[in-house]
DNA sequence: AGCCTAATTGAAAATGAATTTCAATTTCCT
DNA sequence: AGGAAATTGAAATTCATTTTCAATTAGGCT
């Protein structure tokens, strides 16, 4: 999990951005920023990865002692509702949140040894699942595509 | 769900077929057939249908009274893995289990206001997410995908 | 700057699906 | 039929997720 680490101007710019969307968000539903909202959405839009409420707090745990679970589970649903992150549900039934930007619409390969994720996407595949939906009427808001198998590095092992 | 009702005598011979398929296996193992086994694979095999293990355990125990809901639970995770049935979890983060036959590869239409599950295959999908795997030397064993949205008849309501 | 109300926090409890335990029962090989 | 091994089902357990509730905090309003 990439928590910390060098970062571009351009990253830093970006997720600066997200946290005055998110900061728009609250105001706009009369809800409050607060220093712990604030520290859960940094570090989980620096994370970039899948993560789990679990994980993400185990990790704030590490720089912050004052922070509870319950807090990091409910500021990530926030953040799902406000756009900023998507929740997702692999095999292993765990809940995990990625970053999301409005036009980012990648799909997953899960490693099935060592549980890797890595992001791909594919526009023509995009286009194929909206002629699917069409042809079946159907009103199609978001979709998801996983490849379960074995990682290049798990493959020869197994 | 469809549990019972007419059906074609092709249909019966498909189920009769995977019922010998378990059979098979059971012995191949050194697993035993069982009165409850086979109750809970002829209905499973009948609904044709994403059930869970509680809505199968609920449909069986209207004919039967002494088929448990442990037993119902741990006869679908033997068909999976005998290969008669695969294991699914959708957003509602439900296992849900649908009989399967071996060349069959299909997708799912997922409305988010109903609930209501429509399959569809669609052959060149399945070309570009081998060529995706290939991109990443990956080495693909399964896929799922679906479609979130809402359904012809949901969609004018919503 | 202080007040006040509503929102937030976090520990603990509750929920609920999935899984395991275990004693009683059943299968099926000999 | 006899016996070892597998199966069953009720109940208990696990574990992620969600809710509860009393104490705390944010931020609009004087």
């Amino acid at each position: 999990m990439k928590i910390s680490g060098a970062r571009t101007s351009k990253e830093i710019k970006l997720i600066n951005e997200k946290k005055e969307k998110l900061k728009s968000f609250l105001r706009e539903k009369g809800l409050k920023s607060t220093r712990q909202r604030d520290v859960i959405a940094s570090e989980f839009l620096k994370t970039g990865e899948h993560v789990t409420a679990e994980e993400l707090y185990r990790e704030i745990s590490k720089k912050y002692n004052d922070i509870g679970f319950t807090t990091v589970y409910r500021t990530l649903k926030l953040l799902n509702k406000s756009g900023l992150a998507t929740e997702r549900v692999f095999a292993d039934h765990l809940t995990r949140y990625e970053p999301l930007s409005a036009d980012d619409h990648h799909d997953h390969l899960i490693c099935m040894k060592c549980g890797s994720i890595t992001e791909f996407e594919d526009l023509k595949i995009e286009r194929l699942q909206e002629r699917v939906a069409e042809e079946f009427s159907f009103l199609s808001v978001s979709h998801k595509m996983e490849i379960y198998g074995y990682c290049n590095k798990c493959k020869d092992n197994a």
